[in-house]
DNA sequence: AAGCAAATTTAAGCTACATTTAAGGTAACG
DNA sequence: CGTTACCTTAAATGTAGCTTAAATTTGCTT
């Protein structure tokens, strides 16, 4: 799950990202709304947390444009101010949820958990292609002939696979969604994983097989023998 | 057993918050409605004390949004009034029990006891995982080779694992519902303790293992030879 | 109120593993 | 046939988790 962060209060937004990667969010962290506009953009989000005073631009008005663009990514509203009429126009221009500060964090998280949860209501828990599935829970991958667990990169990684097989997925995508913009991480790595997924899906006599398309990315396909 | 207490009168919540401890409950108290509202969003509570008349919020308000949130802990409510109306009125909204000012603190504690007892009427006295098991009332783990008593947090810790076989806790779950949100403890006293019950898994010759899920959390799992 | 025992937390050094880098190899494509 | 993109492995790195022991807190007993 990968969220971005929009919250110009340096203080509370290094609070809040703690709080969220420890509950296995990837976050990228933005301080201004034209950051945040600008991240908002890229679909590669499974939720935004956007505080509504910010320097540049107004959360308000990031929403909007976000909603104009046809961005769908559920928005959770962050404001310090209690006034029911900000709530309001914030829900109007397309916010999913609001939250008035200050809130506890339990709160926080169960609202993104509300709030992403319509999605992943249709998605199931478990992955099949061919004879492999995975595991979104234990992050195992498995056959008949046994199962693995995958750390955390790889399992991102199959997952984003499975969620469109058939589908061609660059190598762009792979990082953007997995590593995020700001990573200084060489495109080497998307290689090196895909080569120990292939070496496990071997392992588990897998019957589909990941083909690289050259200067593009990746396609995962159902092998029939 | 973990409590929310939301009481505006200080002494009296000072008071009700010693008792409850002393009776081997985990209290948090708030002071308002928002608050009782925030925090009793969060699901790891086993039940509710309400008071009725708070600032920011009423204590049915409470109660109601709390119920269309889905949130379904028991709730005992506190109040002042003698009138049958406003009990009526809370029963209505999804309250478990009642209580009227001023009470004894033995008909407090035997209702909270009668409050949680439905749930736990549903779960064993007795845990079982392959050859080990926990007695949740003499806070005893054992298996064919012996027995140990735990302390309160290695209980809560194991009995949470054993709960949920073969299911992936968090570490962030294990402090929100053993240590409370507001806790400074750092996340490594859950490394600690499931050191400690490692050990003593081992001592026991128990055939289960704590697996660690990098970045993630712990699962229990049946170990087959 | 003092002192003792048990439970809990902190702190620190260590270990193991996920992740990344780097480097040498192979196959596709002109 | 040479260039480029990709593959694979091994080694380096960084960090999460493990384990103790010591410090602190709590609760009980006298």
């Amino acid at each position: 799950m990968r969220l971005l962060l929009a919250e110009d209060e340096r203080e509370l937004s290094k609070a809040l990202c703690a709080i969220l990667k420890h509950n296995n969010y990837s976050v990228d962290a933005v301080y201004d709304g034209q950051d945040a506009l600008d991240y908002g953009m890229d679909e590669n989000y499974d939720g935004i947390i956007l505080d509504l005073m910010m320097p540049k631009m107004n959360g308000l008005d990031v929403l909007e444009k976000l909603r104009k663009a046809g961005v769908s990514t559920p928005v959770l509203i962050l404001t310090a101010k209690a006034e029911t009429e900000d709530k309001i126009l914030g829900l109007d221009k397309g916010a999913d949820d609001y939250l008035t500060k200050p809130f506890s964090t339990g709160e926080l998280l169960a609202r993104i958990r509300a709030m992403t949860r319509r999605k992943s209501e249709f998605t199931p828990n478990l992955l099949t292609l061919g004879n492999l599935s995975l595991n979104r829970e234990t992050f195992e991958l498995s056959t008949d002939q046994g199962s693995i667990r995958l750390g955390n990169k790889e399992f991102q990684m199959i997952e984003m696979l499975m969620d469109n097989p058939g589908r061609l997925i660059s190598t762009e995508q792979f990082m953007e969604r997995i590593w995020g913009y700001e990573t200084e991480a060489e495109i080497n790595v998307v290689w090196v994983y895909i080569s120990y997924i292939r070496k496990k899906l071997a392992t588990l006599g897998a019957n589909v097989e990941i083909k690289a398309t050259r200067g593009v990315g990746y396609t995962l396909e159902e092998v029939k023998c």
